[in-house]
DNA sequence: TACCTCTATGAATCTTTCTCATTGATTGAT
DNA sequence: ATCAATCAATGAGAAAGATTCATAGAGGTA
């Protein structure tokens, strides 16, 4: 019977790149795994490997064992720990995902509360996805997604949580700078940045943009909101970024924001979950406590700016 | 560590009811079983169960380890599977996954050529979808999806593979029979009859009804094509069909496609896959036939109609 | 060719798992 | 209240399985 061993022993053969380096950091002799490899391969009745020379590659079947183990072996690893936190009387992990870059300064004024009140919770925040946040969701990496598109899925519940203005920064040198609203055409000659996202993704380019057939002279990438920030107030470039977030910034840093549009862009978080997990308590909670930014100003964090902008 | 067989026998204890018949069902006596149970709970340090009475009753902890088990155990069973397939020189199972109702007539003229130009490959259709299509795509369910919803996710690829006309049937002695188009107007008054599907998810609600405001005064739904066409035509209900598959029932039953709206309403079924597949041949060759049909109507199936319908 | 490195294999040993036999506890029926 | 039935727990011995040691073979390299 295919067991978690065989996978852990095709992960680390693929990582070590030999049976016997894989043994070691198994913690086994080299002959062990030998003879587990031959044990499984003859239970299977196909190679996984095949044995060229010295060195081993692994053959159609091996490759979607790899796959399998590569699947599977985080959510052992996972639910171990989670087994472990049970047994140290905590309750277990947030795992909580985030599809909205500037969302972090928001999630941490949610977080500190939380983590007060569920002293016997723990909270981890994931930002990569390999299927992105909704596969992540189904594929139980995550207990919560927070993300600006809510994707109606069936097993899946979204509710919003913050409604925000989406503006532009420029410097307050910037030829923009005094006018009262933004227009497509005038960014045409600009050079705009944003984080690492696919453009077909950020609503600057969906909802601004795009349907006027405008494209920014360049397109600069950052990964962290305070750089794009002074990149911005330094003048090298305009940036979309949430009102509250652009205002937090102005005050320090030679800003200013500007609507996008006569209307503004208006924009929404919503925070996602796994039907099936409507049952657990501190999950509950914790969309409870975020939601509850939404209509009590002085609810979550510092109090020192209502949540929702 | 815990193994494959820890979630089996969680599994197997929550389907039987009782330690002692799960242990017969694994072939297995209640003794080792008692003792399997002992060990792992010591080495997880929280008890699975508790211990009411005789029975037994899942901990918190438990039922996570039961969810873990429900998710991995298939997981597990379909690699064994593939590999015995492996094992016999077949390549694999395809396992395509239908989210479009009328699409299984179409289905069958490409999986035909399929099975015959791809004879160490097996074909498995699959209806039902816990987390939906894309999920089950996700969540490597299935390889390929049939849907009318191509929703581009980061990880898959969609392409279309159809286009056709979504028309409107109705008996031949129905009053709306001789219209050349319909009016949403013209079914407020109609019995609707559909798959059984989210109404919210049929874009007859989508693009025809909701925007105009109207709703059918009765909405049945139905599972199987024969029974809808044939309820249609016995007057007791109107119906949205693909033009192709109304035309192959109009042959035969009373029954007379209307276009809806002035334009009609264009359809488009996409193949969804997952990026990481995109290797595998006989994978690529499914894609590759399922498109032909697109541009060479000959290609697919019996010829007696173009494929594009 | 000599040498190094990697995998394969047989036999012995050690560890784990399973069964048997038995006990204690709970439930339902008489 | 007692008896029978059902279920889980446990200890000891048996069976099965995994690991190691020692060694051979094979491919690549100097």
């Amino acid at each position: 019977m295919l067991e978690r061993v065989h996978l852990m022993i095709i992960r680390e053969v693929d990582r070590q790149g030999s049976l016997t380096a894989a043994a070691h950091a198994l913690h086994l002799t080299q002959s062990a795994l030998s003879h587990a490899v031959r044990k499984i391969e003859r239970q299977l009745g196909t190679p996984i490997w095949d044995r060229e020379g010295r060195g081993l590659r692994l053959t159609q079947a091996g490759h979607d064992l790899l796959a399998l183990a590569n699947r599977l072996l985080p959510q052992f690893e996972h639910a171990e720990a989670r087994m472990s936190q049970y047994a140290q009387g905590r309750r277990g992990t947030l795992r909580i995902g985030m599809e909205c870059h500037p969302c972090y300064q928001w999630l941490r004024k949610v977080v500190a509360p939380y983590l007060a009140g569920w002293p016997d919770v723990d909270v981890d925040v994931k930002q990569r996805f390999q299927f992105g946040g909704i596969g992540a969701l189904l594929g139980y990496d995550i207990d919560v997604l927070v993300t600006p598109d809510p994707l109606q899925k069936p097993g899946l519940h979204f509710a919003p949580v913050f409604d925000y203005e989406q503006v532009l920064i420029v410097a307050r040198t910037h030829p923009l700078a005094s006018v009262a609203f933004v227009r497509p055409e005038q960014l045409a000659d600009e050079t705009l940045i944003s984080y690492p996202v696919d453009p077909h993704r950020l609503d600057l380019y969906n909802r601004f943009l795009t349907p006027a057939g405008i494209v920014p002279k360049r397109h600069k990438v950052i990964e962290t909101t305070d750089i794009i920030v002074q990149m911005v107030a330094s003048g090298r470039g305009v940036a979309a970024l949430p009102l509250w977030l652009a205002d937090e910034h102005a005050d320090r840093m030679a800003l200013v924001p500007l609507r996008l549009g006569e209307e503004g862009m208006a924009k929404q978080i919503f925070i996602g979950t796994r039907e099936a997990d409507g049952e657990i308590d501190y999950l509950r909670a914790f969309i409870a406590l975020a939601r509850q930014g939404q209509t009590d100003p002085g609810g979550v964090g510092s109090g020192e700016r209502p949540p929702k902008c």
